[in-house]
RNA sequence: GAUUCCGUAGCUCAGCUGGUAGAGCAAUACACUUUUAAUGUAUGGGCCCUGGGUUCGAAUCCCAGCGGGAUCACCA
């Protein structure tokens, strides 16, 4: 054992590198290279209980409960947990107890990869458990798990909860924190629920470049970054919808993706750089299709993922069984204040948001005036969910004119608990049109407007010449949805690696200068009267006080105490 | 980016108006052949986030930094 790793390790630690070499001097492999004929899981045994059967499971082991020459623990694999007995005679039946004794009773410890063979039986107490005749260890733990305890009543004890500890070490958040690992089966039931309902509509999943040469489809800040081979810049994308209406436009008829999507913005609970929407385009359809289609979506996923279509967030119960009810933007801003935003000018816009109380300046648009009143006054109200149709034509450059009113547009916003879930159009297939939207959104950033595009794709415009049908295309948010579905108010709850920013490891080697000046002066002396030390040494308290107890730590000072006198002597 | 709270043993947390650190669990040792937050006895374990300052003396007070949480701002 060197100093260095003294440093770095606990006691812990230590200890269990030292069980490690135990095992090995024992001729036990730590880590053996065979599988592990496993044909049991630990929850599927105590619901489907037979007495007497003979099982063969592995997992860690997460407590032992020694009682001399008889033992219980419990084993924790992919299912959940069960109980296991055993006992000293049974596990050694000959002169020798090595096994029992030093093998299982010092050698292991909790946390500890094991396999065991035994058969089913039930304690005195009515706990069903596995009677274990052959242990074997399959992978050692170095490092002590944050274990928490549960009690009688159900109450956790010294439960895993500091978030920033959680989200770095998701890894042991997982193992001892059984609701966390919930929450992740049921994030991938929702995809699977979703692809199923699509697939069974007959749509197709596809995949479309992450690395793009336009970061199109949505306005967001990239991160970009540089093929080298090419010498061009590259972007990680921030969305992928010009790329599977260019599929649409090449014939299919429904395709979907799940797309990770990167956005070089702020993070909070919400928002996290990397995220997954999905994307759905199908053609000869509209957004009224698209809605009833919606809402039969997110029924069937609510019902697959929580076996009901009702769902809790926070002090909200949402129902997400169709239909869900359908308002204009229009007529929901008449709801929540009284205005009516048709056929108003720009000005009258502006005052009206004015007199709302709304922080208003002369870069707004109209569409943007109407957005920030929807926002303001409106959308924090529609907690079940709530299709919020006719979005003004310049906040959706994507986006078919609206049939019937060529201010607005055919799109919709699904609203639950206040927030957006998914966003959808008659998709724009007017190549002319597209084209002067796009110049309008140049126009806008020039001007400084930070939400409008910079960029033009004009590949896209060209799929669009050779025509694209008649399409509605949806988009959901699958981290903000299934933190509904799980009631989780925090986006980094439901992915497993949220970002963090890195950590930093300072492993402090040499000595410090204040040490330095120390160690030199007593060099010369090997021995002195510590205050002397002290005063020649000239450093304050505190340096003082921090450098002459690195030293003793470190093993190359030592202070000795005589009656009054307090004595360093040079190691 | 702003405000605010937090950072002490492997984990969860105490630590008062400044006097060189405590508990429970975990660990180590011993006892115990159906326990279950097992129990009993004993023992070990701390860069008190980092750096600076005030002070005879700082985990504690002050300043700065780092990391995290919450709220707000931003967010097609």
């Amino acid at each position: 054992m060197n100093i260095m790793s003294a440093f770095e390790l606990s006691e812990q630690e230590i200890q269990r590198r030292e069980s490690l070499n135990k095992l090995r001097e024992m001729g036990i492999n730590p880590y053996p290279a065979d599988l592990y004929p496993v044909t049991d899981y630990a929850t599927v045994i105590k619901d489907k209980f037979e007495e007497g059967k003979q099982v063969c499971l592995a997992g860690r082991m997460m407590s032992q409960r020694d009682m001399g020459k008889a033992s219980f623990a419990e084993l924790q694999d992919s299912s959940g947990r069960i109980q296991l007995y055993f006992n000293r005679d049974e596990i050694c039946p000959g002169e020798d107890k090595t096994m029992y004794n030093q093998v299982f009773k010092k050698l292991l410890d909790l946390g500890d990869f094991i396999g065991v063979k035994g058969y089913m039986f039930t304690t005195k107490v009515g706990e069903t458990s596995v009677h274990v005749q052959e242990f074997t260890l399959l992978s050692k733990s170095l490092k002590p798990l944050p274990l928490p305890k549960t009690d009688a009543e159900g109450r956790i004890h010294d439960a895993f909860t500091d978030p920033e500890m959680r989200y770095r070490q998701r890894y042991a958040d997982l193992v001892v924190n059984p609701h966390v690992k919930e929450i992740f089966i049921k994030r991938t039931k929702l995809f699977t629920a979703m692809r199923q309902f699509f697939n069974d509509a007959g749509y197709m999943e596809v995949e479309t470049p992450v690395l793009q040469p336009i970061p199109g489809g949505a306005a967001a800040r990239p991160f970009m970054t540089h093929h080298n081979a090419l010498d061009i810049p590259l972007y990680m994308r921030i969305a992928n919808e010009l790329y599977l209406k260019r599929l649409i436009v090449g014939g299919f008829d429904g395709v979907y993706e799940f797309s990770k999507n990167f956005r070089n913005e702020g993070m909070d609970r919400t928002h996290n750089p990397e995220f997954t929407a999905m994307e759905i385009y199908v053609s000869y359809k509209d957004y009224n299709w698209m809605m009833d289609f919606t809402e039969r979506l997110l029924e069937h996923c609510a019902m697959e993922v929580n076996g009901s279509s009702e769902t809790t967030f926070g002090e909200h119960k949402i129902n997400f069984k169709a239909p869900y009810k359908r308002v204009t933007m229009r007529q929901s801003i008449i709801d929540f204040t009284g205005f009516d935003i048709d056929g108003k000018s720009e000005d009258e816009l502006f005052n009206a948001a004015k007199g709302m109380g709304i922080a208003v300046d002369t870069t707004m648009g109209k569409g943007k005036l109407i957005d920030e009143i929807f926002g303001e006054k409106c959308e924090g109200n529609y907690i079940q969910p709530t299709f919020i149709t006719d979005y003004p034509k310049e906040m959706s450059p994507l986006c078919k004119e609206h049939r019937d009113n060529p201010e607005l547009t055919e799109r919709f916003e699904l609203m639950v608990c206040g927030k957006e879930v998914a966003n959808a159009y008659s998709e724009l297939n007017d190549p002319i049109d597209q084209r002067e939207r796009f110049e309008e959104q140049v126009r806008l950033a020039e001007k400084g407007d930070d939400e409008a595009g910079q960029f033009i794709d004009y590949d896209f415009l060209r799929s669009l010449e050779y025509g694209m049908p008649p399409t509605s295309g949806m988009g959901i948010g699958m981290d903000r949805l299934i933190m509904y579905l799980t009631n989780n108010p925090s986006i980094q709850e439901v992915l497993f690696f949220p970002q963090m920013r890195p950590e930093v490891h300072t492993v402090k080697v040499e000595l410090s200068d204040n040490e330095k000046v120390i160690f030199d002066i007593i060099q010369k002396e090997k021995t002195m009267d510590l205050n002397a030390l002290k005063m020649q040494a000239g450093l304050s308290g505190k340096q003082w006080d921090l450098s002459i107890k690195a030293l003793t730590k470190q093993g190359l000072l030592k202070v000795t105490k005589n009656g009054d006198a307090l004595t360093a002597e040079l190691l």
